[in-house]
RNA sequence: GGUCUCGUGGCCGAGUGGCUAGGCUGAGCUCUGCAAAAGCUCCUACAGCGGUUCGAAUCCGCUCGAGACCUCCA
């Protein structure tokens, strides 16, 4: 029996608004879409808590079993900030701000967004598709709306026409939206507009002979429509239907609502099985965004130089922060609420890393309950929509017991080397593999490692001697560098690196 | 204006009809040469009002407050 039919995953259905038993199309494959970054300009917190969010989901379904494909996009083809076709280009704003060819600038801040993946332990996915990369998949896909009957040509461009398209199909189903209301409001903005009614939107963009970005398709030269890139992508490497498509709260509408239409146009299917929207990162209770100008960059994390915060934290001690929330909640941002994640991982942590020096002296003590329900738990959290923060309350439970055996209030002769070694994966996996928080610190550093090895060889000497004021002496200037010292009971030190 | 979400102890943040969330902080104790770490104990809340129920933080209604989406945004 695989893990995934022991723990069955329920995953809160955007699409419904309720929580549902997870029945991937074709066991144990699942097709799990998440919406990547547009690569325009450094991602921020906010950003990174949605793609920490779906690398969790990624992470346990693979390992509860499941054989996951996951397809995150990186939208590299620049688009107009409004549907109408008015405003700017971002990439290409940015290409000409930075003076650098739109490609320079993609190229740049897809390298800058894997490097930020990598330092906060994001995993990459299995397929990571450009938009560039799939301008042909997505002219078919214009063709098929268009021979479909669901989009019109004005000028070179192609728009979705929402009003056809609900003769036959509900729009506006997953964000809630009443289409009545929304053509009710902007009736008037729709005079010189190309588009036929206001909800339309481009799935094909003619531009201006200045723009730098273009590609030759039937209708023209011109750029591929926003929305159009995931369906694509998705139908492409996920077939007509899939799993899971996951994103920020913030595409619910219009992106994903033009997804599902698009996809329905084009293969007469719904496209998505199970949505998920993970929701904002907040500061002060507002929202994150670059256009507030209240986003953070990781890199005035780990320097401490953003003016809310009062000194660095590392990557692992932010990822814990996130991870301590539900990924549907908002959760504020702040320098105090970060303190304690730093501490409360820090925790958790040294629990991980006195766990793997543990060894079982092969003593067969009896099973304990208590440990062996801790692992069920931490399984049923899990698969309860992906409750981390759960999680890591039973994680900490686990972490005390480590300190038990650590300190030698809990015997390990007393307990049976099976459960021990069931126990001690369980922790090590939820921790690295599941929530993928690492150990920070202490190891790559051999050299170092040798020489605070020296120190407190000394340190014991002097202790010996009873000369405190030299192993204070030690312990303070070592603690000075950021090496803490602690003494055991048995006269054993060990240390943790800042 | 429309649609929707949320309001939990000093702070952050789970929970969704009866059972301790958890973390951080603060106070006390144990251990320790002193620290640190760890362990134990304490401070025990569900915005307000009303209703349903044997029983509600949890369901329903109203009031107040905050936020999101409706235009690019994870």
């Amino acid at each position: 029996m695989s893990l995934f039919e022991k723990y069955p995953v329920s995953i809160t259905n955007s699409l419904s608004g309720k929580k549902e038993v997870f029945t991937p199309l074709k066991s144990p494959f699942v097709g799990l879409y998440s919406c990547g970054p547009t690569v325009y300009n450094e991602v921020h917190l906010g950003n990174l808590r949605t793609f920490t969010a779906f690398d969790v989901v990624y992470r346990y379904l693979t390992h509860i079993g499941y054989k996951v494909r996951y397809v995150r996009n990186i939208t590299d083809a620049g688009h107009l900030t409004n549907d109408a076709g008015e405003g700017v280009d971002r990439i290409e704003e940015s290409a000409r701000l930075e003076q650098l060819e739109p490609m320079e600038i993609v190229q740049k801040y897809t390298f800058s967004f894997h490097e930020v993946c990598r330092i906060f332990n994001i995993l990459p996915p299995t397929i990571e598709p450009t938009a560039t990369g799939h301008i042909v998949e997505q002219i078919e896909m214009v063709k098929k709306i268009l021979a479909n009957g669901y989009a019109y040509e004005v000028n070179g461009s192609v728009y979705f026409d929402v009003r056809k398209f609900m003769e036959k199909y509900k729009y506006g189903e997953l964000s809630g939206r009443n289409i009545d209301d929304l053509l009710e409001g902007t009736r008037e903005l729709d005079r010189q507009d190309e588009k036929r009614n206001a909800v339309d939107f481009a799935i094909w963009k003619a531009v201006s002979p200045n723009h730098i970005q273009r590609w030759p398709s039937p209708w023209g030269e011109g750029i591929p429509g926003w929305h159009l890139e995931c369906s694509a992508m998705g139908t492409k490497y996920l077939g007509e239907q899939f799993d899971i498509h996951g994103g920020g709260m913030d595409l619910k509408f219009p992106h994903h609502e033009c997804e599902i239409a698009q996809s329905i146009g084009a293969y007469g299917k719904t496209p998505v099985r199970y949505w998920m929207h993970s929701n904002m990162l907040t500061v002060n209770g507002e929202k994150m965004s670059k256009s507030k100008g209240n986003s953070f960059l990781p890199r005035e994390l780990f320097t401490g130089t953003h003016p809310l915060l009062s000194k660095a934290y590392s990557p692992m001690a932010v990822r814990f922060f996130m991870l301590q929330s539900h990924y549907s909640s908002t959760l504020d941002f702040s320098n105090e609420a970060l303190q304690a994640a730093e501490k409360g991982y820090k925790k958790l942590s040294n629990a991980l890393s006195t766990l793997k020096k543990l060894d079982h002296p092969g003593v067969s003590g009896k099973q304990d309950e208590e440990l062996l329900k801790l692992i069920d738990e931490a399984y049923r959290n899990m698969s309860d929509d992906f409750n981390t923060a759960k999680t890591l309350a039973v994680l900490f439970e686990m972490s005390s017991r480590i300190n038990d055996i650590k300190s030698g209030n809990y015997k390990l002769t007393d307990l049976d080397s099976d459960t021990f070694q069931k126990f001690k994966s369980a922790y090590v996996t939820f921790m690295e593999d599941v929530l993928g928080l690492q150990e920070e610190g202490s190891q790559n550093h051999e050299v170092l490692d040798g020489v605070i090895r020296v120190m407190i060889e000394l340190r014991k000497k002097a202790r010996t001697d009873r000369n405190y004021t030299l192993s204070d002496k030690i312990r303070d200037d070592l603690k000075a560098l950021g090496v803490q010292l602690m003494d055991g009971k048995d006269g054993e030190i060990s240390y943790t690196i800042e």
